[in-house]
DNA sequence: CGTAGATTTGACGGAGTTCAAGCCTAGTGG
DNA sequence: CCACTAGGCTTGAACTCCGTCAAATCTACG
């Protein structure tokens, strides 16, 4: 890989307090690659032969069971995946594809769980990137076990607002809305009819654009929970 | 705590790599505690000031949200709960109950982080702890998101009779049919009418007593799933 | 301007929830 | 030993939500 692209890499949570020469060995081994947009990574069933860091673009986790697919969570810079079936030296849970064209860091699994044994800041660095993981997991269980569609997108919108939205609270839809739809765990004609019924609470739409007019009323219908809905905790 | 209680505490996965100083410190500051079934144990949003562990009975971990409940998962004999919000020190994202009389192991929260600075090994036994969690969270997520609530039931019976299932296959339902329907996302008039539509699979059920009687049918319409529902990986 | 793919809409059916009533069982007290 | 009652479980009926299929519409891009 370049060593232009090294520093953030190393500016990366999970790197920063590994020491020196452990960081050097592990990215020494790693590759740093382009892939095109809607390639598929790995596939769920697979033995995890690399940790991947999304650098650049955009990532899908999806899982397929009993006939049915559905997106499981989507990676974004700067975050790892499927990093527990790397330490447990196990199969991917997940598949993975990229969304759009994006610049991904492939570890070698192997060098990853060598660096653990030698390295003790980054043994604690891990514990707390899997902590925030297993606690992502848990936030998403919990939104999908306790709130109806609607009320799902209607978080997810406020939610947007409040990451990505300008001075007047508008958006862009991070997704296009089959994925999205996936996403939350429906499918694209539930969205469209989801957009629908959010239109009294001031929801507007037009393609991937959106506008929140009444942040009241929709949080009132979508109750937001601090213990779901923040990226912090 | 009492002496006699340690070896089977030292004997988890979590404490076995663990020196034995680092050990004596951690359960020094420790209570080793009997509940009364049906007692709360903690809530969500509180911070989370002790580790657990299950030494007898059972825990029901359960979340709530736009004025609803939900079992999240139960804790068994010998598993640690809500490790991750000790890790970071944060708040649980869950609450917990005794569903049985239990006793349970409470480790002070602030001695597992100290632990954690002195101790590579127990470090190193974190991350697998850790990682495992984070798997079967994700299998969760995976059985919620790509099954029909039937398919949900066959595949969990078909796990308990693997787990638990006597010389004739036969087994006990491990909980009363409330808990296991919340457990499964579904109300228990919904549970009742999907055993109904299991009986022609050969599911017999009297109280909570469950014989399988023709395994094959129920897996052709089960497709229990390697990467779901078996307990490694 | 035309086409492919994405999105929306309509119609329908199936799955799941709710509410209400009935049943069954275990523990209680006579 | 036998009612009796409370709670858990089951059943029925009505309704809502959501998925499926098919068709219409929209949109981006060549």
């Amino acid at each position: 890989m370049r060593p232009s692209d090294l520093p953030q890499v190393r500016a990366l949570r999970l790197f920063e307090s590994m020491s020196d020469p452990s960081f050097a060995a592990l990215m020494q081994a790693s590759y740093l690659q382009t892939f095109p947009a809607q390639l598929d990574l790995i596939h769920e069933g697979e033995s995890a032969d690399f940790l991947y860091v999304v650098i650049e673009g955009c990532v899908e986790l999806y899982a397929r069971s009993n006939g049915r697919e559905a997106t499981m969570a989507m990676a974004h810079p700067v975050t790892t995946f499927i990093l527990a079936a790397v330490l447990r030296d196990a199969v991917y849970l997940m598949s993975a594809r990229t969304c759009t064209r994006s610049k991904l860091l492939l570890i070698p699994a192997q060098n990853v769980r060598e660096a653990l044994e030698g390295d003790d800041g980054f043994a604690r660095a891990i514990i707390q990137e899997l902590a925030g993981c297993y606690r992502g997991v848990v936030k998403e269980y919990k939104s999908l076990k306790l709130r109806t569609s609607v009320e799902q997108l209607a978080n997810r919108l406020l939610r947007y607002r409040k990451e990505r939205g300008d001075a007047d609270g508008a958006f862009e839809l991070p997704y296009d809305k089959k994925t999205l739809a996936s996403l939350l765990g429906m499918t694209p004609e539930n969205l469209s009819r989801s957009f629908n019924t959010l239109k009294p609470y001031g929801v507007e739409v037009n393609g991937s654009q959106v506008r929140l007019t009444d942040v009241k009323a929709l949080e009132i219908l979508a109750k937001p929970n601090t213990l779901i809905d923040e990226r912090a905790n």
